[in-house]
DNA sequence: AAGTTTAACGCAAACGTTTGAGCAATTTTA
DNA sequence: TAAAATTGCTCAAACGTTTGCGTTAAACTT
């Protein structure tokens, strides 16, 4: 068999005429008679000719290419999302390049390197939770491939985003718990450094303090997100002199980490304590007990937006460029929905 | 700001030397002098050069890029298997170009033009559930182009792959049922056209006979994985003459719809009727009441020896072409989890 | 001192495609 | 029937790299 691909020569020396006339022919060039298009279509049928876009890439200086950089394929939230960005971008005949950091900066710092190396036209990237500078984000600037955050946002000016506001979801959240009689609520939120995190506590005081209850810091406790130290955040709140009869936790892995040490410490789960999450798992509405509600961040949906808003960049290049102060900040609201038993 | 990255011949024309020189001295080349060599480097490092690899994929005629097609991002089992993936294709220093089919038998047939079109160095696909035909992926290797598949395999002979097989795991998983004492067991099995759907089937009817108990056809029934007809299943199985105590599904989605389904019917979990399934999702174990068991299908060790194979392929394209008869068949034996409450 | 080696670099082609400009026939116009 | 317009094609350069081969001048032989 032949082993390399035909190309646009060699149907051109078959045909015995010009590499020029048979591109043109394939793309239905005004000045190419009839004929040679037939003919020229024909052959490239027989030959099973495909364009080689790296040749094409390298000609237009356009990769129709972009690149998706985050933490964890594996985790519910990023895949759903990821399926968004494909099928967005699929549409508009763009090809998605993915890599994850594991929420290590030095290699997010790689992969940035990677990304420009592969000349994707424009990068969709949820930072890493340890992640303290994104210079090597800001840097591509420079070379006009546009960045756009999606869900995990760094907290600096003159960005794209698209992302939840964890307060509102955070309210509602509070409210649903007072509502159900709870008066010690506590929350195990995540890194200081997240702007969720931020979010969350803003939402949480504004909430109790809202309702004229008095905003106890030690009933706010960060973690890590690992399970190791979730277990010992929960510690920490059932330890507090004022123990939490419910407690709001960063996400629903945390959720679960913290429901199942809370079965090996014997707490027993919605009588002594109801939990309320925040949506990354699909099932969890399927579960019995825990958690009472979540708050949904609509992955699907944000990873769509910010595809959007990508393609938009890549295609008003000119415009982004002439008002350098706009900047795309979609912001979705989160949403407490109540899990049905 | 200079809006296009820097370019070998850019280095050399403000160095006032060829290119060629500037290509050499940055791969360290021994014919170029040291004082060339630290002004080149010198250079490249303040313009933040950054080689152009569509040139280079161009010139050398290697990509250094792998496909993956699978039918749906979202889905836990796959998304593991991607994060896999990845993780080894970065290690080999590959990138990874994803699409999802949606188990759409055409769609999977562009995306394999296009995967082509990008001159992907091999692909690692899990086909869709109604493909029928394989000839798209076939015809690849016409070009050199490996594919390995994966999870989701064609039952065609001559085919690299790695795949969990479902029949150890499903003979378990009936022993499992047969030793709670159950005598009347149903199947919620897949789609006909799918190898492990025959995989399950096969591993009841061993297990059943394999323990003296006849095989009744009527208590395996095949559903197209929605949620629809998993409904029609469950209703068929439990309207059955001899009503299973038990049932096996053919994946955790099957496994919650049919619970979502029998708690509408009032049928009693655990108490009417126990779920066996075969996980593909993470946090099943957290669940209470259902299913009691599932088979494992190690997503992650799949991906990971995916790429492995397909790796190899690359590397020994040789050997893989000399030996024509020789095919990667890894069988991943398939392993019940007993499912802690 | 003439010949030979070696070090350091340049030339040019190639990868596959696109595209502006040019050119030769053929057809149209006056 | 000569000039002008149209048709259908070819040439050659370009995109950014790599690489075999050639070239020059200096350093080393004997």
């Amino acid at each position: 068999m032949q082993s390399k691909p035909a190309t646009i020569k060699a149907i051109a020396q078959i045909l015995g005429i010009s590499a020029s006339t048979v591109s043109r022919a394939l793309h239905d060039h005004a000045s190419i008679g009839l004929t040679t298009k037939a003919k020229v279509k024909k052959l490239a049928e027989e030959l099973n000719y495909e364009p080689n876009q790296t040749a094409i890439f390298l000609q237009k200086g356009k990769t129709h290419t972009i690149g998706v950089i985050l933490p964890e394929l594996a985790e519910d939230f990023f895949s759903t999302a990821v399926s968004a960005i494909e099928d967005t971008a699929y549409k508009k005949n763009y090809t998605v390049l993915i890599a994850q950091s594991h929420d290590d900066e030095a290699k997010e710092k790689l992969l940035v390197e990677k990304m420009k190396s592969h000349r994707v036209e424009g990068l969709l990237v949820s930072v890493g939770k340890n992640t303290s500078s994104y210079q090597h984000f800001e840097d591509l600037k420079k070379y006009n491939i546009p960045v756009v955050y999606f869900d995990r946002i760094p907290g600096i000016p003159n960005i794209h985003y698209v992302a939840c506001n964890m307060e509102t979801g955070t309210i509602e959240a509070v409210n649903y718990l007072l509502r159900k009689g709870h008066r010690v609520i506590g929350m195990i939120n995540g890194p200081q450094a997240m702007v969720a995190t931020g979010e969350r506590r803003e939402g949480y005081i504004s909430a109790m303090t809202k309702n004229r209850l008095k905003y106890d810091p030690s009933l706010i406790v960060s973690c890590d997100l690992t399970e190791h130290d979730t277990q010992r955040a929960l510690e920490q709140l059932l330890n507090n002199k004022r123990r939490p009869t419910a407690i709001v936790t960063f996400n629903d892995y945390v959720a679960l980490f913290a429901l199942k040490h809370a079965k090996k410490l014997n707490v027993k789960i919605n009588e002594e304590l109801e939990l309320v999450s925040y949506a990354n798992l699909p099932l969890i509405n399927y579960m019995d007990n825990i958690p009472v509600a979540s708050v949904e961040q609509f992955p699907y949906l944000q990873g769509q937006k910010a595809t959007d808003i990508l393609m938009d960049l890549l295609h008003h290049k000119s415009t982004a460029a002439s008002e350098p102060g706009a900047f795309y900040k979609v912001i979705i609201e989160s949403q407490l929905v109540e899990n049905k038993r």
